[in-house]
DNA sequence: CACTGGAATTTCTCTAGTTA
DNA sequence: TAACTAGAGAAATTCCAGTG
């Protein structure tokens, strides 16, 4: 082949470790070369006692050398054969894949990549999204990417801070760095480019800045939370998201409550792809003053909404809203308000402050009922439903809580029944984390769909939900998520304005300001919700969350269901079924009542072959989402190699098309409902279907065999029985 | 309790070795 | 030489403990 054959000699194996000689190896595509080309020009550059060895494989030359420092170079300047620059890579990959696990949606692609930038990397591919199993659209916060670290840096640091979130960076063969320099020899305190936001000299931190003083004890040198002649402050509730101090106080002592200021600041809502990173808590990236003075009155643009709002402020006459279309929910919690009940139509409503009187005196100003729960004279606060009168609504279920921490009320509304919980959540944290454990125990035996609405006192997402920013450790908060969880709860003002920026309770010094009065729904009842709103409610720190329902819009009922007899195949269901068959046949009514036992029997059969097929599903998708990955992979190897065999891309598209043809059976099954709802009926579904059939069945044209075209229906009967006729005639010619 | 560093585990991909 | 497979190694992911 090459000169370099011929040269052939034995050399020792110890020479160098396996390893090394890896990291000693460097390839370069090849162009046609042979081996003399690729080794005069090395030899040119590095000379040729140097080489150790020259190999072709898979349409590269791979050259292995005996100095690390030769490979750097021939990497740095590529080699020149012919006249010709040509690229040297080695032969250990440099591409890694960093990993960002925690990302919040909000932050977007560019500003980590801005930030890996800043470092030195060169990226290499777009940025990948992982999501759950499960929910293939809801990201679960962890982004990779394929990149090229800088020169001079052995690893990228384990967190990066960007909008105000720390993220975890992991890649292969981490060590620690310096998160600024990315230089191993130091940290970050230690790092040169470090200076003090403060000062501006290197070597302390802004807190530890000699110029700080602290407004405790008046000493330069620390601030106040580090301040050694102050005890430590009680482990209190940060976490009721600034709700503790006014509302806790308000139910120890309402005489000490502050009063709303006459003309409250207004707040400014931001509508933002992302919240906007709190540096310093002076300088404050959520502003919640602004100089626009805001109305007391309702800003919402809603017209439902606005106009109730006006009748709110217009009169307290008693009315009669039945002649509402939808069905509205409003929640919000007043504070000192003894003046007099708000006659809005409502269903839920937390109070602070509710007591008898307060019940009475709301119903002279109600004209529909109310129920209350509430807990005085000790404490006065509270719950209460307001109902409307005359509508199509029927409660069929009241249970207030002594404590008057929540109701709970089954209703039906334009025959669609479900339960609401409307709760007040306490302020300490222990203490909501019981209660919202409790919730959960009694949420298990009420009939969904279930609405569960109020005071929460807790945010879901201190991002977004809270201002300042600032992270907010609250153990209630995991039981909260626990219960959305575990009903299916989806908060559905957050779900409806995912980007909005909005609060429900704002402090009376408007520098902190929270969403913790929401409504958390049913995902079965998001599809009837017409609007969730926030607007402003005068003489109160919250403002008011209003839903509104409308059952009117869908068919009810989750339509009719269809046994998927492909399942039958499936051993495992059959022995299921097989088990639950005996387990029913040990109960009682087996031998009192066959009947109602075979009726029960059905619905349990009914409902495991659900589940069964759900688990399949989900199964097969993973299988086909794994088996996509796989053909993808393979073609690309396919379309790289010439010599690629593709007898495991074909048996992975088999594969595939397998699944496939399965989900096209069941969708096929599926698409008989309709026929099977309105086919056996003599609706005009029915005969549409039949007028269709009939249509089709019709000769329209007939060509005779002369050529000659019919149109006629008599003629078109009159030729199809002469050709017949003909046709079996034996004599024909 | 958030952040950090890293170990442990799981999953995926590639390669070297074996067999027909 | 093709086909196959076990195993190595890398990547992805989870978990835990120390620290401030």
């Amino acid at each position: 082949m090459d000169s370099a054959k011929s040269t052939t000699a034995v050399q020792s194996s110890t020479q160098k470790p396996c390893a090394v000689m890896k990291n000693n190896s460097v390839r370069i595509t090849d162009n046609k070369f042979e081996a003399r080309d690729v080794l005069r020009a090395l030899s040119d550059d590095i000379g040729k006692e140097n080489i150790l060895g020259c190999v072709n494989s898979n349409g590269q030359w791979i050259v292995t050398l005996k100095e690390t420092t030769d490979v750097e170079l021939l990497q740095a300047t590529g080699v020149l054969i012919d006249g010709v620059g040509y690229e040297v890579r080695g032969v250990t990959r440099n591409l890694l894949t960093v990993s960002l696990f925690g990302v919040p949606v909000f932050i977007d692609d560019n500003e980590l990549s801005d930030k890996l930038r800043e470092f030195g990397c060169i990226l290499k591919s777009a940025w990948t999204h992982k999501t759950y199993e499960d929910f293939p659209n809801v990201e679960n916060g962890i982004r990779y990417i394929r990149l090229e670290l800088p020169s001079n840096a052995k690893s990228l640091p384990y967190s990066i801070f960007i909008s105000g979130v720390h993220l975890r960076l992991k890649h292969n063969g981490q060590s620690r760095v310096c998160n600024i320099c990315l230089s191993s020899d130091h940290i970050m305190r230690e790092c040169k480019q470090y200076t003090c936001k403060e000062c501006g000299m290197q070597g302390h931190s802004e807190s530890k800045c000699p110029r700080v003083k602290c407004y405790r004890c008046q000493q330069f040198g620390h601030k106040s939370f580090d301040c050694p002649t102050t005890p430590p402050a009680p482990k209190e509730d940060n976490t009721s998201e600034m709700e503790t101090n006014d509302s806790a106080c308000a139910e120890q002592d309402n005489t000490t409550i502050q009063d709303i200021p006459d003309n409250p600041q207004p707040r400014e809502t931001i509508e933002t792809d992302k919240p906007t990173p709190t540096e310093n808590e002076n300088k404050p990236s959520r502003k919640i003053n602004s100089s626009q003075p805001k109305p007391r009155n309702n800003e919402t643009t809603d017209p439902a909404t606005l106009n109730t709002e006006k009748e709110d402020n217009s009169t307290s006459q008693k009315r009669n809203l039945s002649s509402e279309d939808d069905w509205t929910v409003q929640t919000r919690k007043m504070k000192n308000n003894k003046k007099k009940a708000d006659p809005t139509p409502n269903l839920a409503k937390a109070q602070t402050f509710w007591d008898q009187s307060i019940h009475d005196q709301a119903k002279l100003e109600w004209d529909g009922d109310i129920l209350s729960s509430f807990y005085s004279p000790a404490r006065r606060r509270g719950t209460s439903c307001l109902i409307r009168k005359g509508s199509d609504n029927d409660v069929h279920h009241f249970e207030p809580d002594i404590n008057g921490r929540f109701l709970k009320l089954s209703i039906t509304v334009d025959g669609q029944s479900f339960t609401v919980f409307n709760i007040y959540a306490p302020n300490t944290p222990s203490e909501r984390k019981q209660f919202l454990e409790d919730i959960s125990g009694k949420l298990r035996n009420v009939p969904e769909p279930i609405i569960l609405a109020g005071d929460f006192n807790t945010v879901l997402n201190t991002y977004v939900d809270k201002y300042p920013t600032t992270p907010n450790p609250d153990s209630s908060r995991k039981s909260l998520k626990l219960i959305m969880t575990e009903y299916e709860l989806v908060d559905i003002w957050r779900e409806r304005h995912p980007s909005l920026i909005q609060f429900t309770r704002t402090a009376s010094n408007h520098k902190t300001a929270s969403r913790i009065v929401r409504f958390l729904l049913n995902k079965q009842l998001v599809r009837y919700v017409k609007s969730c709103s926030i607007s402003r409610y005068p003489d109160s720190d919250h403002d008011m969350v209003e839903l509104k329902l409308d059952f009117t819009l869908f068919p009810r009922g989750p339509g009719v269901w269809i046994f998927n007899n492909s399942i039958l195949e499936d051993t495992s269901f059959c022995s299921e079924i097989r088990d639950l068959i005996e387990r029913e046949k040990q109960k009682t009514c087996y031998d009192n009542n066959i009947l109602q036992w075979y009726d029960v029997l059905k619905d349990s059969l009914k409902r495991t072959a659900i589940k069964f097929t759900k688990v399949k599903s989900r199964l097969s998708r993973t299988h086909q989402r794994k088996l996509r990955k796989q053909i993808n992979h393979e073609r690309a190897k396919a379309q790289k190699y010439q010599d690629y065999d593709t007898t495991r891309l074909r048996n992975l598209e088999f594969q595939l098309d397998e699944t496939t043809r399965a989900d096209i059976r069941g969708a096929a099954l599926r698409s008989r409902i309709k026929w099977f709802e309105e086919g056996e009926r003599s609706s005009k579904f029915f005969l549409n279907l039949d007028k269709s059939r009939q249509s089709q069945n019709v000769m329209r044209q007939i060509l005779t065999d002369e050529g000659a075209i019919i149109n006629d229906q008599d003629d078109i009967i009159h030729e199809q029985a002469r050709f017949y006729k003909t046709l079996y005639t034996a004599n024909r010619q």
